[in-house]
DNA sequence: CGGCTTGTCTTCGATTTCGAAGGAAGTTGG
DNA sequence: CCAACTTCCTTCGAAATCGAAGACAAGCCG
């Protein structure tokens, strides 16, 4: 019977669930030095996890120059996650296990224009739908979570002033959520996600910046390793004035924000003033693998302007990487265009060890890190 | 015997001595919710620590709605720190007692043109003057910290690529502290310590943004209520480029950097020419004061870019406040110029809870800080 | 004043954790 | 191949920690 009662969550056991759980240990040996324990109280606590079948045994894990380490995991049947990444027209959707391995991911269409109220119920549906496809019998669901394209208020678990999502102000999102499935929820922005994603993929830095170019741009940071809210809107870069010769006015009331010039949406609605017929990010990178030169020019000239913006950054967070994802990312110019701009305004000792480069979690990262970030709450 | 001895710094007695020191817990009953021990164990901890005369009870705090708690706080006789903060032409230096509360603080000219080796030298001096003429007998010297103006690597101690202190690159300050005194020794960027003396002056704000604002321009910054070092340039914002119609090459080698035109060393060269005598950052706030108008102007323009410079960073790191330090943060056009910046361009989520005021620890911040990391240093 | 509530601190047996010692299972290097 | 070394994991008595119960000391309030 694994784990269809409540999850320790309190004390060593807790303790060294999470750790697992994280990835941040694989062996008896790990979960010791990481937890601080004596290692005869963590195979204490392990042998009692894996007698309630939270944890296997699972073959032995690489020498480090003395006994091969026993490996340990979360036990697939220990319970599962849903998580989502809500965008203006499409959602991922996923199931994942407590270890965060995704069992099963789909995209379908969806429209948050609708209100939270439907896109909700909508939500909740699909993951009905989806459990009972995949889910082996007899594994509970432990956590529901969900990325939204707006800034989300920390403490309570609600989307503030969102400018893509007219209808959701201040509306209550994780209480629904929690309240529908009588579990703990997540709700999160969805560039803090892929953040948060991403830093399990980036073992060893402790400070990254993740930048999200699609229609909008957003960045997610972590800090310490771990995600920095702020008040919500951490991370925002796209309302940062930029140098330019034209002037153009933002949907928040300033002129020549970023993502005037820079997101997606902005370089569609140039290319479509100039007669080109675009609907989506991954267009625009489709003409710009094709060579369209206006395309290329655009692209390349949005990845100086970032570019500008993080040399800033940069220089005042000092991360070990910037991580590039979102539908724009594909765009070998941009990414060129951002690496120039950074390493030629830093200070050196700021780039010195810097890596720039595309995501490493693909485009499931905000479902991961969703699943990373709803375990300290499922596991809490 | 109040400690001769090394201090308890590992298991339970070290965590309650860093609570207590820290200034986190001033009473068993604080101890037990901070450190997540039993309230027992507290007990028998906390009377330990009493008997070896690390700790004292003092007075009764005041009652949160039942019994009173005991105070607790450092024994003053358990150790002293010696800390200073090194200018271009004099340092502050101070004995702290581990509660980092001081002692003494001196201002004694000095100059770190001298090299690192005489600096030291005559560093260690001074301390030794202070110790005779102050500490008390029998109070051991517990550790020997620093802040200069320059970055410093946090993993090795060493001063990075100073650009106004010649001779010190790479030079191992805290190893030679350390052997000069057989103590633990911390070396520290003067604006990282500035942010964190005021930390401890802001309590209930997690993340803070310290300016220094002297002959250069500094920045530290607290994250989670922990200073943010990155790769040891953390906070650098001296060299970002400003909107500028004119064009001045800084001394990085770049064009139009906010030290070019918004530092007081740049403030004073511009007087200078002009025709009107200062020496120091204090000086352009006299004249300010005096109403001397082309002062006033070039302090109000500062502050304008500086404030430019900050909108980008309020909005990627949403801090709780903006403490503004340093020379010429007594001048009121600075600080209101940096507040319009702000409070104009950001964005609402980001500015709506956010304070912008200077200095709450004066002039010793930094010996603050100082005595503030250092403890972590002796009791590790 | 005397209950009532809230919060602080101690006592003591039950439980958990520690740490030293040792066995198991590898790597490294003659 | 064997000896020396490393790392991983377990065993078992000693020591630290927990937590429930209660004493103690205030503030609150009629």
């Amino acid at each position: 019977m694994p784990g269809k009662e409540t999850l320790p969550v309190r004390g060593a056991q807790g303790d060294l669930l999470r750790l697992v759980a994280a990835g941040h240990a694989e062996s008896r040996a790990e979960l010791a030095r990481l937890s601080g324990l004596a290692a005869s109280s963590v195979s204490l606590r392990v042998e009692e996890l894996i007698g309630s079948g939270l944890l296997v045994e699972e073959g032995a894990g690489t020498s480090r120059g003395g006994r091969r380490p026993r490996r340990l995991r979360l036990s697939p049947r220990a319970g599962l996650l849903a998580v989502a990444d809500l965008g203006a027209h499409h959602a991922r959707l996923g199931l994942l296990d407590l270890s965060g391995t995704p069992l099963v991911v789909e995209e379908r269409p969806c429209d948050i224009m609708d209100g939270p109220e439907a896109t909700i119920d909508w939500m909740a549906g699909a993951f009905e739908d989806m459990l009972a496809a995949h889910a082996p019998p007899g594994v509970p669901l432990r956590g529901v979570g969900t990325g939204v394209p707006g800034p989300v208020d920390p403490a309570t678990g609600r989307v503030v002033a969102p400018s893509r999502m007219p209808g959701w102000n201040n509306f209550p999102v994780a209480e629904r959520l929690a309240a529908h499935f009588g579990l703990p929820a997540l709700v999160e922005n969805d560039a803090n996600l892929m953040a948060a994603g991403e830093a399990r993929a980036w073992p060893g830095c402790e400070t990254l910046m993740v930048l999200k170019a699609g229609s909008g741009i957003g960045c997610g940071v972590i800090v310490n390793g771990a995600l920095h809210r702020g008040r919500g809107a951490a991370g925002d870069i796209s309302h940062v004035r930029v140098r330019s010769d034209s002037s153009v006015t933002c949907s928040c009331g300033h002129d020549d924000c970023l993502e005037a010039y820079a997101s997606g949406a902005a370089l569609m609605s140039v290319l479509a003033e100039q007669g080109i017929e675009v609907r989506r990010p991954a267009d625009v990178v489709a003409l710009v693998e094709d060579g369209v030169p206006e395309a290329t020019a655009l692209v390349r000239n949005a990845g100086r302007l970032i570019g500008e913006v993080l040399t800033v950054l940069v220089n005042f967070v000092n991360p070990d990487a910037i991580v590039i994802g979102g539908g724009l990312s594909a765009a070998e110019p941009l990414i060129s265009a951002i690496r120039a701009a950074v390493y030629e305004r830093c200070l050196p000792l700021a780039t010195r060890d810097l890596e720039i480069s595309t995501t490493r979690s693909g485009p499931d990262a905000a479902l991961l890190g969703a699943g990373s970030l709803l375990l300290d709450a499922v596991l809490a």
